[in-house]
DNA sequence: AATGAATGAGATTTCATTCAT
DNA sequence: TATGAATGAAATCTCATTCAT
């Protein structure tokens, strides 16, 4: 588990600011001190270059999806509960600060490098696998139909989330994510249960 | 409806190429040129800068998206033999050319402009629109569940693809796409018409 | 005496106009060739480079005060009259064709190259020589004033006459040039005459 | 008012010497930092552009215009005593700077740029009222002659001045400005009073 | 912990010019 | 006489990074 300094938080906090307000071409070096108010060459006591920035970011990413997904299934939820959970925990989170909604799903950004790619690639695999994991309890308690895979329904549930968000995202936040979240995760359930 | 020439056709489909494989960081002027085996101001020849061969990709997926769409609907299909037919289609074209499966579904990439992110939104927009449609019109003839709303129905459809194919491409084409996408499609289907 | 085709000319009119409306950096092969709706080769068919049209903007002038300086001396005027003649004909010039202003008192432009500032060096001179000729002339008549130098009388009239212009010019031509011109000629005659 | 740091005057100063030993279009970072003997980028530690740079350039002559004209006006001098000083100040500048001479008569330079032109504008207006000003005052104590107005008497002698700077400039500095010009001033002393 | 100054590499773009047709 | 395509050179500017202080 790496831990962070302040300046280090302060300094991740900031990238993804700027990457989900002007693109992860606007995330300079001089762009970040500009924005936290200190010269360039600060940046480099605090991170070894912008690699490991972005490194960070992921990483941080990692260790949120984790303890949502631990929080989750500590509780004592039914399996539609828990899914419940996590897909309005991540609306919840996303509201609250929108700069993650414009980085968590955008792959494509850190495709640049073989070890962000790396990275990307698991905690996809991760949050996927907590997912299907609950979603076959589900099924093998009869909560959840059983005429479809898991893998399926869990692409369905994860997709239609990502896309929502995504349009959310491209809109400029123009509409009420929380509630438009809860309304599709009511449609998500009736599938899920028919 | 924009016409190009050879020329523009080859750096149009160039730079699709290089935005997946080395990503959009690496679309540079000169790596166009190097691809074509021009010079970089060679290029100026045919586009009037950068801006404008990224706006010419994203009309290249407007038009293209549009053929499908008329393709589909002129045909007497049912709607779910439509929506089969989009999706499978869709399918066809990115195992065909993995390229375009990075760039159409990364709208991210494009954020940086105000035009591009316009054209993105515009895309999306028309995309959605189809499908929706389909399922209206699939749910006044009951071949689609009436109790979920098209709207829902269509992020979940299209989410599902988009995710697929996201996964596809983040795992370097590691598994059969159209064979896992024909899968999904079944259980979509299911989902549809239960 | 050199002879210009009818395309040469057209190029050399041209040039001047683009010198005079956005200044020398902007006069460059693409935009004479935009200005002439023609292609940019063509414009080698008509002249070997940019130096030789540069070269025969400068012909052009040098010519062009030739023909005042004869017209002037070959009619039966007192050298005043010769004088008012000789600034009188520039101004209704510059009148008429504001971008020779704008080129034709900027010796500046033509600094860049050896051989550009050497004809410019020579116009000027044979444009003084024409004013301290006349002036001379006056002086041994009596009727130019005899205790100041033809030379400075030459610098005054023709610093005056040119500083005028500029004005003109930097005001972007909001005076009325030929009537503020025929005010300070009465000024410069009450002057020389004194 | 604007205050520059070392380099930044170092900058401005590398400046004006190449526009006076090459022109304006040789005035290029690459050219200004080969001068001093730094990479290209470390210009823009200390001017945003070249833009700025240029307006620097123009910002320094209306300062160095201001100080000549508040330093002459202060002292007690007669109103032709301090016409003789302005004029003898600038050639003595000019002399000891003779780049000055090739940038602060040359306004065509910088007519490319909206903000530049206006600047121009504005340094000449400044200089011409200080001129006029001075002269009305020689009018009203009948030390300058009145039956010409002060606008065409400063006309003559600024333009006089000018033209007298440029021939040296464009003759490559071959005669002693210092001289000549005291020699014209005689005569323009002369043409004032009679 | 922070900064001012600097740099090598490289991006986008413009320019004058050439060549095949 | 004209053009479409191309190019070497160079201009402006950005970027990640280093170093002395």
């Amino acid at each position: 588990m790496t831990t962070y300094t302040d300046r280090q938080k302060e300094i991740i906090d900031v990238s993804i600011n700027i990457i989900a307000e002007k693109g992860i071409q606007q995330l300079t070096i001089k762009n970040i001190s500009k924005s936290m108010k200190i010269s360039e060459p600060a940046i480099y006591r605090h991170f070894d270059g912008k690699m490991e920035i972005l490194l960070a970011i992921l990483l941080n990413f990692k260790e949120y999806g984790h303890s949502i997904s631990t929080d989750v299934t500590s509780k004592k939820l039914t399996t539609i509960e828990q899914l419940e959970s996590v897909i309005m925990n991540h609306i919840r989170q996303f509201t609250a600060k929108p700069a993650l909604a414009a980085v968590i799903f955008s792959e494509e950004i850190f495709q640049n490098d073989k070890r962000l790619a790396e990275q990307v690639r698991a905690i996809m695999q991760t949050n996927q696998s907590m997912i299907i994991n609950i979603i076959e309890r589900g099924q093998q308690t009869n909560e959840i139909r059983n005429d479809i895979p898991a893998k399926h329904l869990s692409i369905m549930v994860m997709g239609a989330l990502r896309l929502l968000v995504t349009k959310w995202r491209l809109s400029q936040y123009s509409f009420n994510l929380q509630q438009e979240g809860a309304e599709l995760w009511r449609s998500l359930n009736l599938l899920l249960t028919a």
